[in-house]
DNA sequence: ATCTTACCTTGGTCAGACCAGAATACATAC
DNA sequence: GTATGTATTCTGGTCTGACCAAGGTAAGAT
């Protein structure tokens, strides 16, 4: 057998023992010959097979789990899984811990991400992609005094787009995106009340996203997010510096 | 101490040991108070101090060294590592490893990177980058006979663009999206000797984006680029029909 | 045929031990 | 006084064998 093969060559391969397991785990993982569903065999038995102990295949099971890979299930197994995009939010949450100034340049993926997913949203968005976006639109208006409910609006009708547009990757990344963006500056929504003008821009800026990803303009979708994503920022810059509505009526 | 009460609460806390101890580093790490450079205290004390053994708490360790928050280096500690984006890659890995019809949809995410990071590149680009385009640019055109010369050389000049960029999270992501990218279709080169006209293309096209970022033009910059890759995967299309110079000469 | 119950399996954890090499302290030689 | 070499300590890396609790299962009772 190719596994057995595997096994032995395993055993006399350098480095350490969990390097070992690991990296053998992840060849067996990598290579499809350990499907999802698939249910390894008891930890003492395969821990046997790779001549190491049980702590160190632990070791190497548990490593797997945190990237999502296979999941150990109390007294029923370990079992490989499907990937979870979750786990790109484990590490971007470490990532992107330390310095907060960073936020801005994860808005710059974050603006890339959502940029192309409305482009491809206008190409490929079906009708229940239409009614969700209208009823995230509809929660908008609602909410737009309310600057929680507000604000998880503002992210439902974003999450609609990307979601419209079809593409696994954009989605998982938005998603890790969002959650870093979110954690980060949650009252950032506070300057609603700084300026009146906002609740305008909000609502005519989302309802203009809508109109473009139904009118399957691709080109047009990008320009109004676009520059969506640049009024929103002005607006912070303008809350930054401490303008009002007032004195920013030029 | 601070420590010291969050010790004991982890204590009581629920959970099987592993999630305590991990919740309880992971909480610290991202807290800030352990902070990169930082050396954690020998295993055997810390897990003394947390009332785990001492396999669990390399449980916890081995876990966080896979989300490359810490580095376990043999007979010296355990320190704490700024996140490093490798670890991006390692999930894509698994992540993507499957299914290889999500190349396409990897690409998207690629182009969206792209698109954003060639914008910023044409606002922020300093005359250091510009050289490094240049060059990158030139080696296209030396390698453009060879198909793995060239795809180097091709993606060369697409990373300097991305970190022309500046940002960093763009930087990461454009790295791990490159890489599965460049493991799934590593010969897709190939189809250069189909086409001939795809050496034009490929130089031109890139002779183009470099002109556009050193004209500081945003908008051209992504126009050009966007149409770089629509071009590209029309090549591919008729690659995959079939379709050669003679007949697509329309 | 269905319900109980005892047993076996499996992950979760612990305690203590040994090894090898890095770090350090110390004693010696120059 | 400095430099070198050696002994000791410290630290991660690993193993062994054991115990627990609860899910699964099959034998036994109803």
């Amino acid at each position: 057998m190719t596994a057995d093969l595997e096994i032995t060559r395993l055993r006399e391969s350098g480095g350490k023992g969990f390097e070992k397991v690991f990296a053998f785990l992840r060849e067996r993982l990598l290579a499809g010959s350990l499907r999802p569903g698939d249910r390894l065999i008891p930890e003492r038995d395969l821990a046997a097979q790779l001549g190491v102990s049980r702590p160190i295949l632990r070791e190497a099971l548990r490593a797997l789990t945190v990237l999502g890979v296979v999941e150990i299930r109390d007294r029923v197994g370990t079992i490989v899984r499907r990937p979870d995009p979750s786990v790109l939010n484990d590490f971007f949450t470490f990532a992107f811990a330390q310095q907060s100034d960073v936020v801005d340049d994860v808005m710059q993926a974050r603006i890339a991400i959502e940029c192309q997913a409305v482009r491809l949203a206008a190409e490929r968005a079906t009708v229940s992609d239409f009614e969700k976006l209208q009823q995230a639109l509809a929660r908008i208006v609602e909410t737009i005094d309310d600057p929680d409910g507000g604000s998880a609006a503002d992210y439902d009708f974003h999450r609609a787009v990307v979601n419209a547009g079809k593409s696994e990757t954009l989605i998982v990344l938005h998603n890790s995106l969002s959650g870093i963006l979110m954690r980060s500056h949650r009252g950032r929504r506070e300057l609603l009340q700084v300026f009146e003008s906002m609740k305008t821009y909000l609502i005519e800026d989302h309802r203009r996203i809508f109109d473009a990803i139904v009118g399957r303009d691709p080109e047009h979708a990008e320009r109004v997010l676009r520059e969506h994503f640049a009024i929103g920022d002005d607006f912070r810059r303008r809350a930054a510096i401490g303008e009002s509505d007032a004195r920013s009526a030029s």
